[in-house]
DNA sequence: CGCTTTCATGCAATCGATTGCAGTTAATGC
DNA sequence: GCATTAACTGCAATCGATTGCATGAAAGCG
């Protein structure tokens, strides 16, 4: 009587089996094969009959469906993952980190780009939920946003990742941005730099504030000099941003030897305006990024950054995420977890040359140098 | 007596509204808010009545379950993407294409990593089709995979992207490697080069052997010398296995002053170990890639390659594919679209020098050079 | 040997949508 | 003014699983 023949196990157009068709087989009704086939309620059925089920299942190819369980119990197994741009290279391996994570357990993910664009991110939440994700891990969320905050409180399970949001009753996994920087400050430093400028990132990201706070806190502790005219502030975290902040902070007089930006891209932006400008790097001035994404190791020159943990936060934000997913009873209290971080120095830092910096350069010459100097003095 | 409370908008806890809270709000039946919501059978419905659900739809904030849909309709609105590595820089333009072309449609994407390993590849295509994904982009297909073509004869919607298969039944979005080789042929005889040596991919990906077909064809139309021991064979596309190969070709003589690559990952790791021996990239030898992946243009040096359309290929894909999932009535002909590619010379390569190559470095003296020539006699 | 308890299985409701068919109402024709 | 048709809308089955409850049989007990 059935519309289609299953039975056989790889048919041609055949339909797919169903409990039913599993059920009939063995001659036992589809609520025992159900419970049967789920190791939680396999206890209640007879071991003999088990077997029967879990060998016509097999044989007949059996795999319960998708869309009848979600809407039965209300479970997707599926996360979303909301990143800005996944061919931003920093966050594929996050990615990865959580699907490693995922991916054994049953888990699926969907991955979407917003671009930055937080209406488009708002967009994209809506559909996300509207497909009934378990859970979300957000790696493209502003210090505040109002959506995933009414999301979070309603009781869907939501990690941030590698950025954090202002509100701490958003659980996040980000790396020690403030011990990144402190340790590339601590570098430059010991290489004799006394006067360094700073591309800070966008200020209403977690990163880019955090990033650039820890560098005037750290750079008053060292007894640095920071003044406006050697911070530029990016508003993207891209290379032309960090080319126009260069060439900003370079045109204003420029007296520094060494610049920390943000983080690698900016750095990339900056060693490019250098070199348009016929200056060096190091030589000139020494730069630093900050995630060490893939291949700054291999550009030139190989840039001086701060590695940070791109596979180990997506990993630990799936780890953190399963937990509010699957004891939900539990109340959340906030979880906030930090990597630590590691400098990595490289070919783009070098100690001050003679006389180096760029104001010896304003002053007409290019690539000889002037004695009035103001960096590395008495280091 | 509904379990919980709909009715308000935004409410704590409150349970996400259905058909039937729209229904009861203005008081009609389901069926008929249903039609009203579906463009395809909003003209059933009485105009006033469409406003007035619409309305109410919006004020409930009613989005449609997902898995009831899907477990009637028997659509998921699901794609599954399935790439070798998304860490690996070629592959996420080619998600995001597929994605840009599908998101607007309301598809959303299931990526995977099956880190080149069949046996996982068939596992993942498991969970997949068990999900009810409505079709598939699969970028790590091999030459010959038996799961692909089971499913593509059982009527799933498959276009592989980037590679393609032998069978020519499965559809594919692929780049037009004998040309790019063709071209980077051309480059290098045009610069000098008559000993031009390669490294060819892994051969049971359509990539590896179409690029490597093309350079023997190609090679000996041009009148050019190739041997065995200018061709080096790598199993993997990555930096260590482009090192190996070119160590071996060095160790086996080396009378070449140019060696193509099968891609930019070998190129990376040919260069790394030219500069390994003491040898530069491209004063000794010229060094060319394919596919023009992200950074091979700020690396030391800039790599001369053969730009393919990542992101292209991939939203080509999506449109073949969607063209597959809607008007799946007509019986499909096999689909092979072919995008053009384009020579991008940089940095990596340069006319022979005079007595350039690395026969003339075998025979001691490292960075001295030698007369005994071969490469550019008579170019 | 009869009664209670336990264990295994079946029954049927349910999740939230879609859709063929039936029924109602209104409009039209003559 | 009545019959016929058209236009809407409602009814109810259905997709495939999960699960509380009921029922049946077997086992234990006195």
């Amino acid at each position: 009587m059935n519309k289609d023949n299953p039975g056989e196990p790889d048919g041609g157009g055949s339909r797919r089996a169903t409990l039913k068709d599993v059920a009939v087989a063995v001659g036992v009704h589809i609520s025992t094969v159900s419970r049967a086939l789920n190791p939680e309620t396999r206890h209640l059925i007879t071991p003999q009959i088990v077997d029967k089920i879990a060998e016509a299942s097999k044989q007949l190819g059996y795999q319960p469906n998708t869309a009848a369980y979600s809407l039965r119990t209300n479970r997707t197994r599926t996360i979303g993952v909301v990143v800005p741009d996944i061919t931003n290279s920093i966050f594929p391996p996050m990615i990865r980190g959580v699907e490693d994570a995922l991916a054994p357990l049953g888990y699926s993910t969907l991955v979407v780009n917003t671009d930055g664009q937080p209406e488009r991110e708002a967009a994209i939440l809506d559909t996300l939920v509207a497909r009934g994700i378990d859970g979300l891990v957000v790696a493209s969320v502003e210090r505040e946003n109002g959506a995933i905050r009414t999301l979070a409180s309603r009781g869907t399970a939501i990690i941030t990742v590698n950025r954090r949001m202002d509100d701490p009753a958003i659980a996040s996994v980000t790396n020690d941005e403030a011990e990144g920087v402190r340790h590339m400050l601590n570098h430059l430093v010991a290489l004799g730099h006394r006067n360094i400028a700073t591309i800070a990132g966008n200020q209403n990201l977690s990163t880019g504030q955090r990033r650039y706070d820890a560098f005037l806190r750290h750079a008053v502790d060292m007894g640095l000099d920071v003044g406006p005219s050697r911070v530029g502030f990016a508003s993207t975290f891209n290379e032309a941003d960090g080319e126009r902040c260069m060439e900003e902070l370079m045109a204003r007089g420029g007296d520094f030897t060494a610049i920390l930006c943000a983080n690698d891209r900016l750095a990339i932006g900056a060693i490019m305006a250098l070199k348009r400008r016929g200056l060096s790097c190091p030589t000139d001035i020494s730069v630093t990024g900050f995630n060490d994404m893939a291949m700054v190791d291999r550009i030139d020159p190989p840039l001086t950054t701060v590695r940070i943990q791109q596979y180990r936060v997506g990993n630990a934000a799936a780890e953190l995420l399963l937990e509010r997913m699957t004891k939900r009873s539990e109340l959340h209290r906030p979880q906030h977890l930090v990597l630590p971080v590691e400098l990595v120095v490289r070919g783009s830092t070098a100690p001050p040359a003679q006389n180096s910096g760029i104001v010896a350069l304003n002053n007409g010459l290019k690539s000889e140098r002037r004695r009035q100097k103001i960096s590395a003095v008495k280091a």
